[in-house]
DNA sequence: TTGCTTCATGTAACCGGTTACATCAAGAGC
DNA sequence: GCTCTTGATGTAACCGGTTACATGAAGCAA
């Protein structure tokens, strides 16, 4: 048997449908007697609103769409924690869309919200998802999260990348670093280049020595970073990868190829998740409250749904968080650090 | 200028509303210059579908409820990855929705996922949400996924956690352990009592002494339940952790104490998630693959909505992974285990 | 009593799609 | 030329809610 639907709770309890939405929606203007009746009865039915019905004469589904490029590791676990957080706090569902890197299937996936979400955060870093941003209508409020460059402005969320990767260079200099290798994230993603840009600067400002080496944001392409640096006997003292997952590779690699951090290299990330602290040694890195980052947009976005006027484009710098893998060592303060190459 | 409707393209294109429904949903039944004519209209329009009118009058919404406990920790975020993956492979939406715990608001929003959903996987391993269950509607389908004891019989998909549990225990008679220590999970979850009883049956079983002291799942309880150990000076040679948060806490808080793991004291975790293997000494602990777990509830659920009858109650038996935390060691083979005790 | 206001309740249109059925033109068969 | 079939197209009902507006009864003043 299907569920009952609103005429079916009107039939048995004598009255009009109009008199049940009122009933059952809290409105004023019914007999209280009635609206007792009604729900009695709607109990009895077992009755349940039909929540797509409603979204379709309300035109609004109490729902947003999160936009993420990917659900690899704890970045987006926990900006999901703090997005889910925040919308349940304001009554929303969270409808969760993963683009999983292919920009036309965002496209469509884009298109497959209209009608199901009152608006979205979405999350693009890829430097080629331009096409993206012109399929999102202008009609659907829309907070943008770290997201690449892109035509007009619109309500924005990002994390300074460039003055993070300032921040973590100026930090491993003054532990006594000459000699950086920045383990870099895809090339088409914006907070890699941005963190890129941030480490050559301040290199460049400090003095300081630069290699950079290619990743793609994995565990793997730290540790392929490291082997490649050990069979080249490359001369190095500090590895600041541009994000934590990369750094945690290099790190085990490190471990493994006998190399001590912090005493021969010191090793930093980017993000601050959850197990920079548990692995030792615990891992510096550049954080933003990602839970709070998460939750803050979703609050934006409400306030667009509601109507409020906002197109401005906030930022969160991240502060450095200083721990084990640069723990500042005398030997190293020195203008000649210990070489890779001399043992092995 | 709000969006467009199929009356719109419809009018603009000089035809009825079903010819556009037909052209644009690539039915046979229409003159394909027609049809052109009608998508290039719609284009021009930027025509996108309701997607929630849609929904209702197919009485059919592609989206799946995805309820969970909790998004802490990576446990979520790997069953959301594999179910994303699942569901994304099948044209399916993911709604997700957190309890907070909270059973009552369980209650409200299931049924707020009425007419939002075409069905649900529900995990809800707490004891007391007897009540949930009562208010899933037979109607809608659903996969239970490491839910609590229920009436009735449905759908279902579970972790072995008592087989998980003596394995994990018989691991560490093996390694010499003869003194455990069990960190339970709360007392209303099912995972929880469930790892506790195989812990309880196989230490009966293998002759062993266990201690059980209460946690909640969470990593400062793992901490907790050393500190209360440190400070009675107690007698333990292992330590088995309901879950690999709580384990960490302990691993952490034995080397705080100066406690060496594994050599004096083993420890090991449940769930195996992914930071498992990256802290040091690398956690042991029971293993199933969660993301695949995720993606199977998603495979029956979809089958359900398709009608295929499924009442199954399907198991995961985890499997040992042996790590660093637990690395056999002779000297505590002997009946005279180190004491914690004798050094401090 | 009449006329006016107030308020509970019902009727039916509407949200934006899909689709059963009606309609109608063209082609086939004789 | 007439009938029958076939296939494209249009009309309108329907999905299940909400709500503007119509209706009609009760309360009150004159």
């Amino acid at each position: 048997m299907p569920n009952a639907t609103i005429r079916d709770v009107a039939r048995e309890a004598s009255v009009s449908v109009a008199s049940v939405s009122r009933a059952l929606n809290g409105a004023t203007n019914i007999r209280p007697e009635l609206r007792d009746h009604i729900r009695e009865v709607a109990n009895r039915l077992g009755y349940v609103p039909h929540a797509g019905a409603r979204n379709l004469s309300l035109a609004r589904s109490s729902t947003i769409g999160v936009v993420v490029p990917d659900l690899h590791g704890e970045f987006f676990s926990e900006l999901l924690r703090g997005m889910d957080r925040q919308a349940s706090e304001l009554g929303l569902h969270l409808l969760l869309m993963v683009m999983h890197g292919e920009a036309d299937r965002g496209v469509t996936a884009l298109h497959a919200m209209r009608g199901r979400v009152d608006g979205l955060v979405v999350m693009a870093p890829q430097i080629t998802s331009d096409e993206l941003f012109q399929h999102l209508p202008r009609t659907m409020p829309s907070v943008l999260v770290n997201c690449a460059p892109h035509e007009g402005v619109r309500p924005e969320l990002r994390v300074d990348n460039v003055a993070g990767a300032v921040a973590v260079v100026e930090h491993l200099a003054q532990g006594g670093c000459r000699r950086i290798v920045h383990i870099a994230g895809p090339d088409d993603n914006i907070d890699a280049r941005e963190r890129l840009q941030g480490t050559r600067e301040a290199c460049a400002r400090l003095g300081l020595e630069l290699r950079v080496i290619a990743g793609d944001f994995l565990e793997d392409s730290g540790t392929a970073a490291i082997a490649t640096l050990q069979a080249e006997r490359a001369d190095y003292d500090a590895v600041f990868a541009a994000n934590d997952m990369m750094a945690v590779g290099a790190l085990m690699a490190l471990k493994r190829a006998g190399v001590a951090v912090p005493e021969q290299v010191a090793v930093a990330g980017f993000d601050n998740i959850p197990l920079t602290r548990l692995i030792s040694p615990a891992l510096t890195t550049a954080s933003i409250d990602i839970a709070e980052f998460g939750a803050r947009a979703v609050v934006r976005l409400a306030g667009l749904i509601d109507g409020a006027p906002d197109d401005t484009l906030e930022w969160r710098a991240p502060i450095v968080i200083a721990r084990e893998s640069t723990r500042q060592h005398p030997k190293n303060t020195t203008e000649n650090p210990i070489r890779r190459g001399d043992r092995e």
